[in-house]
DNA sequence: AAATATAGTGGCATTGTGCCAATATATAGT
DNA sequence: ACTATATATTGGCACAATGCCACTATATTT
């Protein structure tokens, strides 16, 4: 390759080879979560190929630079792929860059997290896959030896979930379109860990206007439950104070 | 390329190449902040070579798969490279990946801003880059075409800056050693680019014991202030509540 | 009709911040 | 030395959001 102080743009561009450089794989991995039976759980893959053939890894892969424009396409494309939904709550959380994370090559992933309503999935019938895709909960999944560094991963991602538990409505994600104040205060507490005081609960949220209320009651056994809906707001909404 | 499934792990790793895949080129860039004469300002380079050449960028390049383990070695190396300085505040914002943001190629890079004290390297003298360096206002950064979408970048690390300014202390990384409580608040008003109030602000910084007193004034003028200097605090403080 | 379980509310305490004014201490001018 | 002035520092109450806990309401079950 010839100085470059010697060559217009153009002829710069068009002696450019990336394959002169030596460049770090790149892909995108993403901890989907959901709530299944009063739990979070996450969608694992065993992996088809080598590395790490046959073990349990977050579901991910190349940017394909032919389909993707970007690479919230990327992530987009892999969730649709694992689960059939389209238009999920999903975030970037981090990226992480090692030499030694596989043993291929210097390696980048972009990590993202996704959450999702566990029945709307079901009810369309999860998209086979030529990986086995499996739900497991944290608690099982964190018990595991994931391929790659996607323990570290699975931690990033569970960290970043209840850490904006704390100050943002991200649980409203993983309900379905109704639900009840108590199921959603459930699903808070789940992430959380702990439990919430019920008044304190349901003034934050209802004063927030996150949600809306139907004119639909839930009966479950004993006395019927409101139910509510996920109200219009800003993607960025935060509360005032942290719980 | 066999199919892997007739391969042990050895022979497919042997095998692989990580060329037989088209990827994306995997970057880095910076935006370092720093107060000087009580506006932000961060520092840009005008770039060497093409694509871009000669327009002004935020400080950045190609992870170094030689001498870099982390992309967080990559980060901190630039760093080093323009300012001198080793240790900064230093945090990944965001990731961008996109097919056109690169003419060369479908090009990824990692964003990163840092904050430093501008005197600590004015007194160190900043070493020299083959890359013109120069603090530009954030204002005067804004107000240029920068090469790639910079632009947007510096948008990114200035908007998490701000919004992080409201709930944690990270101004306080651009303090020097000792400074006043005024001085302080002084950095957070230029931030947030609106005035606060002594009182509270003083209550806050001091209530959550984020600085310490030292048994130095500062005599500058008129009423000697008292001189603080930073605590031993988590790296993930945040206050109770946002200002 | 009473027991029980779950839904939903009343009301005060606590915490952290906003607001504004008062006090304290250095310098500068007379 | 005395006063004006600018900046540092503090006092004190209002306000907003959450914590806490007991109380009321309504359905099902017995």
């Amino acid at each position: 390759m010839k100085k470059t102080k010697d060559l217009t743009e153009k002829q710069f561009l068009s002696q450019y080879n990336i394959h002169d450089f030596e460049v770090p794989l790149t892909t995108v991995d993403m901890a989907i979560f959901a709530l299944i039976d009063q739990k979070l759980h996450v969608l694992l893959v065993q992996r088809n190929d080598y590395p790490f053939k046959g073990e349990w890894a977050l579901p991910g892969g190349f940017i394909d630079l032919k389909k993707d424009k970007t690479i919230n396409d990327t992530a987009h494309r892999k969730l649709l792929e694992k689960t059939g939904i389209h238009s999920p709550y999903m975030e970037q959380v981090q990226t992480i860059g090692q030499a030694k994370r596989d043993p291929r090559a210097w390696s980048v992933t972009i990590l993202y997290f996704a959450l999702i309503d566990y029945f709307t999935i079901t009810s369309k019938g999860i998209v086979p896959s030529t990986e086995q895709a499996q739900w497991l909960s944290l608690e099982q999944a964190q018990n595991l030896s994931l391929a790659f560094d996607h323990q570290q991963l699975l931690n990033l991602a569970t960290n970043r979930l209840r850490s904006k538990t704390r100050y943002t409505a991200l649980p409203i994600s993983l309900m379905p379109e109704y639900f009840t104040l108590t199921e959603l205060q459930n699903s808070f507490e789940i992430i959380l860990g702990h439990e919430l005081d019920k008044k304190a609960f349901r003034r934050r949220v209802l004063d927030a206007g996150i949600i809306k209320p139907t004119d639909m009651n839930k009966r479950s056994g004993k006395r019927d439950a409101q139910l509510f809906c996920i109200n219009q707001i800003p993607l960025d909404f935060e509360f005032p104070r942290a719980i």
